[in-house]
This record gives structure tokens, sequence and C-alpha cells, in this order.
DNA sequence: ATTACTGCAAAGCATTTGCAGACTG
DNA sequence: CAGTCTGCAAATGCTTTGCAGTAAT
């Protein structure tokens, strides 16, 4: 698998298990746990620890490339390239597959908050129900 | 503090700890953890265990009396009276202050799903970002 | 050579579970 | 009295932290 050749972070050391997390994260196109990054990355022949995972992670999420999602039920946590496209997912209740939303309800709404000076900086929106098979199979 | 006079609910066992949370519950206008829960409970003089609190709130949900969310971060859940008016908060960023969103982005909103036989059932919205207070200290 | 990064182990926290004794209906 | 609920302790699962050795620049 080959390694992302996008420019490397500045001030940031490039060592194998940060291009290979990198990799991962940018080789899916839904949002992954630690534990399925960590999975993915030994499966691609590279040695990484768990919590370094988590390390990489964090990094990533401070350095802004990579955003951090809290999914139904805050299970866990799940992570993915901040593609700088808007994105919000569907959960399904039964089998938790993850479905794109290709659109944002929050594009032309504005929140009628009881603090009116409340700055707003962002915001989350999950959709839960059932996907197609685990509807259909009851 | 007067237990609530809403009727009890069929082939439950009312007991001083159930009563007691329902109680803390049904008095507050957020949302509130486990902890929170527990605390006040025990501040009101009723003896409760965290993990007796964990149970009542889990037959809550299943009873479809009180909702459980979620928030930010995925740090812990918090619950609320399922007052059957649809609710979102915003959160603080610095402070974590809880406030109140009185519209929702998702009345009148068609989620473009990948899936197109997702069947929906439910929807959660978060916004956040800095409230009054925190935004003019800086 | 320095300094940052990782492996590993162990701790931390919210939450869950097992079991015996206590309480409700 | 029978069955359910709670106290308590211990386990669980994700995530974080400490430290010494390893690797990157």
């Amino acid at each position: 698998m080959g390694y992302s050749n996008v420019e490397w972070l500045a001030g940031i050391k490039k060592t194998r298990q940060r291009q290979s997390v990198l990799s991962v994260l940018e080789g899916s196109s839904v949002p992954l746990s630690a534990g399925d990054i960590c999975a993915q990355v030994r499966k691609d022949g590279e040695k990484v620890w768990l919590s370094t995972v988590y390390r990489i992670l964090e990094l990533f999420v401070k350095k802004g490339i990579v955003t951090k999602i809290s999914m139904l039920n805050n299970d866990f946590a799940v992570y993915e390239m901040n593609r700088f496209e808007h994105k919000h997912y569907a959960i399904c209740l039964s089998c938790r597959k993850v479905v794109q939303m290709d659109n944002c309800p929050m594009e032309k709404f504005i929140p009628q908050l009881e603090d009116n000076d409340f700055y707003v900086t962002g915001h989350k929106v999950e959709i839960y129900g059932y996907c197609k098979k685990c509807n259909t199979q009851g």
C-alpha cells in the first residue's frame, strides 16, 4: 500500500506508524475507530500499538487534518480525514452500518438559542434508523 | 422534595431510588449525567448507588420516559425526561454550558442518503461554540 | 547527538455485571 | 412469601499516561 503523497506536516517527524495511520484514513470512505485503524495498519504489515494510534490521531486532530466524531451511544470515537467537505452520517441501529448523507440540514438553518450571544463554531448531525438490509430482514 | 405525581409505570416496583431518580430528572431543565443524578439524589437525603442509577436510567429509557443523549467528545452520556418536545442543545466548548435550542433543523429537511431505503427513526443534532460569557472573557 | 516518537504496561473513567441480602406488592 | 430491586465489589472496554528504549532529523 502506497503512502500519502500529501505534503508532510511541518515540524512533525515522519514515522512509519504515522504514515500508515494517515494512509489507512485516506484509503477509507467511512470513519474508522482507533481499533479499526490499528488492525488495518497491522494487516498492512506494519507494527503499531493501539496507544500509539491514539496519540497519532490526537496529533492529527490537533493539526486539523483529521476529524474526530463521536457516534451514537458514545461507545467509542471514530476518525476521518478532514476533507473539508462537510459530511454527516446515518447509522443503522441494528448492524451499525454507516451511511453517508449528501446534504446538510444546518446549511440554511439559524439556531434559536436561549443564549443570544452564543458564538457557533460547529455542529454535529447524526441520523439513525435501519438500513435497507436490516429493515427488510426484520 | 416531592415525588412525581405522574402515574407510576405498570409492572414496575415503586422504590425510593426510582422515585428519587425520576424526581431529579423532572426537576431539571438540562440533561443530567448518571453521576449528576446520583449526587443530587444523595443530596436530597436518599441513599443510592451509582450502578443502581445506571440500571434505573436504562429501565426508564426502555420504558420510553427518559431519553439518553451522548454529548460532545463522547465523555459520558446525559439523560433527560422525554417531554415529547423535540429538543436540541448547544454546548460551550470552554465551560461546557448547555444552552437549549428552540428550533430544529431537521423539521423540514429531507436527508439525501446513499442507501435509498434507509428507514429513519430519529436524529441527533448538536451545536458547539462559545457561550456569551466565555466568548467575552476571551 | 538531540529530541521526538513508540512499545509496552498500567492506570483512569464511565459503564456493566454478578450475587447475596433487602424490599415491594 | 415470591419475585424484583439494590448495595456493593469487581469486571469491562475505550482511552490515557508514564517511562525507558528506539528512531528520525
